[in-house]
DNA sequence: CAGAATCCTACGAGATACTG
DNA sequence: CAGTATCTCGTAGGATTCTG
């Protein structure tokens, strides 16, 4: 169960997707046009993965052509908080991990 | 940069290390056995990329059995705590999101 | 427009065997 | 003990096609 969480903090869609629907509603093209790179497939499976785990809401209005708003629920507002946190730490702390990933090349290449 | 941080935290088997190494110094095979259904491949594996992105050490001990030590780094304890902070999310939201996957299946159930 | 269904492929990851 | 090397298989995910 945590580690499902996780998962969803560690998916690369999934945070996409719920960062651009901090900024508000978005329909489902909407969402395909900003991410770019998304395929049908990925951008609905991750829709279906959060709405079924409460973070996001589905509304759809029946008309021609339909419409279809996905929007962020409470909970997911605050789970985007914790990703922000964590994306803040990573921001803060990304000199010291890239010149951690260098020297550690470095190291393996003066090995081969 | 940001993204491969998150999918550290993503990540099953990194962060049963990182948790496990919360607690002190641990061999190889000692991870190996705490962790329980971790493969020698993906454990080393692991190791090595939270050794690259400067999160744990590796020291080694030349001898007759050889014996390596994996230890956190500050900034590998940095991390936990923010692990830590989005798994204490998850536990306080475990029931909402529960619900929010019962009711989902069951609205799916019945569609078909 | 929003999505479901199908096909196809590359890569993640387990099992096994070997080595300093 | 602490790995590396190889083989294999399942599946995540892209491209494409079809529909209400």
């Amino acid at each position: 169960m945590v580690n499902s969480v996780l998962a969803r903090v560690g998916d690369k869609w999934s945070v996409l997707v719920v960062t651009i629907l901090a900024d508000g509603p978005r329909r489902f093209n909407e969402l395909k046009r900003q991410i770019g790179g998304v395929s049908q497939r990925m951008l609905t499976l991750t829709l279906r993965g959060l709405e079924r785990d409460g973070l996001v809401t589905r509304t759809v209005t029946p008309s021609i052509p339909p419409r279809v708003d996905y929007e962020l629920t409470d909970l997911g507002r605050s789970l985007q908080r914790h990703a922000i946190a964590l994306a803040g730490w990573a921001i803060e702390n990304q000199s010291v991990i890239e010149g951690a990933r260098k020297a550690f090349d470095e190291r393996h290449a003066a090995s081969s």
